[in-house]
RNA sequence: GCGGAAGUAGCUCAUUUGGUAGAGCACAACCUUGCCAAGGUUGGGGUGGCCGGUUCGAGCCCGGUCUUCCGCUCCA
């Protein structure tokens, strides 16, 4: 319990210093908020970026059968109708106000039926059907009561009304009021996926991609999550950086468990503990998948869910072949070994993976969040240090002239001038020189240069690190490369 | 959505039973300062989350509302 204690402290921690620091702000503070929405202020902004650009290169430049695209956030609202968005996440709720306990409709009914006789059951299930297609919402509240439903934990029938829940977010498209029954309004994507699938042809065509290959994409996704809380952890507009790898029919296993590592690789890659990684298999799966994993990892609020890896199967393209009445098939050149002819036309199968990009954000955050105790007997000290991958961190480098006279600010411009082309730097003079390492330290940045008299008569600084405190001297010419080399 | 707790300066908090708000840190300017927070002087900053009620008078009492946190519920 304690630990628990300490970790919710930690993480209170970890949102006021991001709050403090320019990390992440609530939405519209200034309004009182808006509930699971938050802002990335100036270092949010730099950190979430570069955890962008990391992604992308990694996908888009390491391989190179991964290309990318920049869909649009609004499609055709028959997508979502192909992709089972519509049908499988606008169901009808009910609560029970005895136990507090919430139901969806159909399943409540459902599990209702099947304690009847086989007759009576069907014609239950039938009544349902009907009024969930005409969204009668009072319908299936009075079909409830006719019945006598009760909730399971209570035993009673005191039900609220039937209330819907729609993931999705809906808006209007075109400047000009629809007419009454017109059906004009489109959805904001839930997520980015669908977004590649319809583009796969286009793509593939026009890049020249051969099977197996990737499109990959970073976006905005937007849902209407039940509860969202826990900081940025779950929030109503999020982003996604997606990769969907097309391959052959009866190759997926083996690209499932390729990217399975290939994934979890590259977060180690960022110098993380491993033990703080675990892979979760899903037993029950989406409807469209056949094989999927998470991989989670431990914030101080449990082990959680940041990114997932899923054989998707030909389901999408084949709904979407479906809905549009075009093919989407790719015509195979390579020969099969056991025919001695080509593959020929299919539709290719499809591994996704998918990361939370503000969860990246928050991971990276709680994995560098560390309060340290620096006493000493003669005096108590202490440092809060963000232990950010240098190739992450919002700034690289902080010039700092030992003393605002004797012309050391204008040696630390010349170095400002040399190395802000390169990397983002950050030049301070006021305070003194402990004072402004630890204002580094609280945002991240791995390497502090001082300069100070000596630079006059031989051109070195010191420079110092941000984990170790250790300090060299070095050449001020020698700079520029060191960091590009620690942030490569 | 339900239950519990909370909301006073940028941050952490005080203001004994209702009598028109205060500290530390932070911030700004100047001085001082030779390498790891807390040197000096001066200064800016709050219609006490918001709305309403009781009262001669409300940060404090009452009601509502918004937001956050914890638990439950839900979740690709």
């Amino acid at each position: 319990m304690s630990t628990q204690q300490n970790n919710t402290d930690k993480f209170q921690a970890i949102i006021s210093h991001a709050k403090e620091y320019g990390f992440v702000f609530q939405s519209s503070e200034i309004y009182d908020g808006l509930s699971a929405v938050y802002d990335y202020g100036p270092y949010g902004a730099e950190l979430k970026k570069n955890i962008k650009d990391y992604w992308w290169k990694s996908m888009t430049q390491l391989h190179e059968n991964i290309v990318g695209i920049d869909a649009a956030i609004f499609m055709h609202p028959t997508t979502w109708k192909a992709s089972g968005h519509i049908d499988n996440f606008s169901d009808p709720m009910i609560d029970n106000k005895d136990s507090k306990k919430r139901y969806r409709v159909d399943h409540l009914i459902e599990a209702h039926a099947d304690t009847l006789p086989a007759d009576a059951a069907k014609a239950l299930l039938d009544a349902m059907d009907s009024l969930l297609a005409a969204e009668d919402f009072a319908g299936l509240k009075q079909l409830i009561e006719t019945n006598k439903i009760v909730c399971s934990v209570s035993g009673t029938a005191n039900w609220t009304d039937v209330r819907q829940f729609n993931l999705m977010f809906k808006t209007e498209f075109g400047a000009v009021a629809a007419e009454p029954g017109d059906d004009n309004h489109v959805y904001l994507r839930p997520e980015t996926a669908q977004g590649i699938f319809v583009n796969f042809l286009n793509v593939q065509k026009t890049a020249r991609m051969k099977v197996p290959f990737g499109i990959a994409q970073v976006g905005k996704a937007f849902r209407n999550e039940i509860v969202a809380r826990q900081f940025i952890f779950r929030m109503r507009e999020f982003e996604q950086m997606e990769m969907q790898f097309f391959v052959r029919p009866g190759t997926e296993g083996e690209w499932y468990q390729y990217w399975k590592d290939a994934r979890l690789k590259w977060h180690l890659g960022l110098g993380i503990d491993a033990a703080k990684y675990r892979y979760h298999d899903h037993i029950k799966l989406a409807h469209y998948a056949k094989e999927a994993c998470d991989i989670e990892f431990e914030f101080p609020i449990g082990f959680k869910e940041v990114e997932g890896i899923h054989s998707r199967s030909d389901f999408d393209l084949m709904q979407h072949q479906t809905y549009s009445r075009k093919k989407q098939q790719y015509f195979d050149n390579d020969v099969d070994p056991t025919t001695g002819k080509p593959y020929g036309n299919y539709v290719p199968y499809v591994i996704e993976t998918s990361i939370g990009l503000d969860r990246m954000f928050l991971l990276i955050l709680s994995n560098a969040y560390t309060e340290e105790d620096l006493s000493t007997p003669e005096k108590q000290d202490s440092r809060v240090v963000l232990k950010i991958p240098a190739k992450l961190a919002p700034v690289k480098l902080a010039v700092l002239p030992l003393l605002k006279k004797d012309g050391l600010p204008e040696i630390a411009r010349e170095l400002m001038n040399e190395c802000k082309g390169a990397f983002k730097c950050f030049y301070e003079e006021k305070d003194a020189i402990g004072k402004r390492y630890r204002r580094q330290d609280a945002i991240g940045t791995p390497f502090c240069v001082t300069i100070d008299h000596q630079t006059k008569e031989d051109g070195t600084v010191t420079i110092r690190h941000r984990d170790s405190m250790q300090q060299e001297r070095v050449p001020m010419n020698s700079i520029k490369a060191m960091v590009l080399n620690a942030i490569h």
